[in-house]
DNA sequence: CCAGACGTTGTT
DNA sequence: GTCTGG
DNA sequence: CCAGACGTTGTT
DNA sequence: GTCTGG
């Protein structure tokens, strides 16, 4: 699953790397996302846009937003049938830029976080839909979920999950959505090559979702 | 047909 | 135990 | 995801 | 909106 990330990077290289139309607005370095946040994603509209969306998909037909708080993830394998997602495959595609995420390993009573990141260091993108709630007086809140797939070798040690990361080339198939054909798209949605990827334990400071320090990325020292 | 749910994870 | 808030 | 609250009444 | 259960 995926239900902490971390996005530190300077909008100005984000710009670069995922060639984003020009942003207007500034980013803060957050080392701590969770659920029910503004996270940064990436629609086509007539370009790249960088755009903040409430994490936590709440559909458009929803009367209570409560239910995005249980919308945060996706199931790739099962994406194209559940009633909540299924149009949005082909409507309502997006990246979810991050640079790091979060899995916690539960052994016995303990709990462990631990942070996972590419090991050149650079920010990458989930696969994500998005959708538009319109509260009663019409104002619009945009939301999103972040597609989840079975964990590729290196995560498994801790978790049996992990969040869909997509390469350059499927990124841009994944933002066109003139694209509509599902066996195509669910091929996206497969883990990424672990040895692509880097784990390492951080400190429990980050369970805490107020907690949004530099620390929360920093691996645990130890002592021996 | 209408009513009611619509999700994931982990744990048991 | 379960729900809500972050 | 984890942390933290979880209730009512009456009074200010 | 769309699917499932009755």
């Amino acid at each position: 699953m995926c239900g902490r990330f971390s996005m530190a990077e300077d909008f100005a290289v984000l710009e670069k790397l995922f060639n984003l139309e020009p942003v207007d607005f500034p980013l803060k370095p957050r080392y701590n996302i969770a659920p029910t946040q503004d996270v940064p994603v990436v629609i086509w509209e007539g370009g790249r846009r960088l755009k903040l969306f409430r994490w936590g998909l709440i559909p458009a037909w929803a009367k209570d937003p409560a239910i995005g708080q249980k919308m945060i993830n996706a199931r790739a394998e099962t994406v194209d049938q559940k009633p909540s997602f299924k149009n949005l495959l082909f409507r309502r595609r997006c990246l979810v830029l991050a640079d790091g995420f979060y899995e916690w390993e539960k052994t016995g009573g303990k709990k462990i976080p631990y942070r996972i990141v590419l090991k050149n260091r650079k920010p990458f993108a989930f696969a994500g839909l998005y959708d538009i709630w319109q509260d009663s007086g019409g104002r619009m809140l945009y939301s999103c979920t972040i597609i989840t797939t079975e964990a590729n070798k290196l995560i498994r040690s801790i978790h049996d999950r992990m969040p869909v990361i997509l390469n350059n080339k499927a990124i841009s198939v994944w933002l066109d959505l003139g694209i509509k054909d599902i066996a195509l798209l669910k091929n996206l949605l497969v883990p990424y090559p672990e040895e692509e990827m880097d784990i390492y334990e951080v400190a429990p400071l980050v369970n805490s979702p107020r907690v949004d320090i530099p620390q929360c990325i920093e691996p645990v020292k130890r002592l021996f």
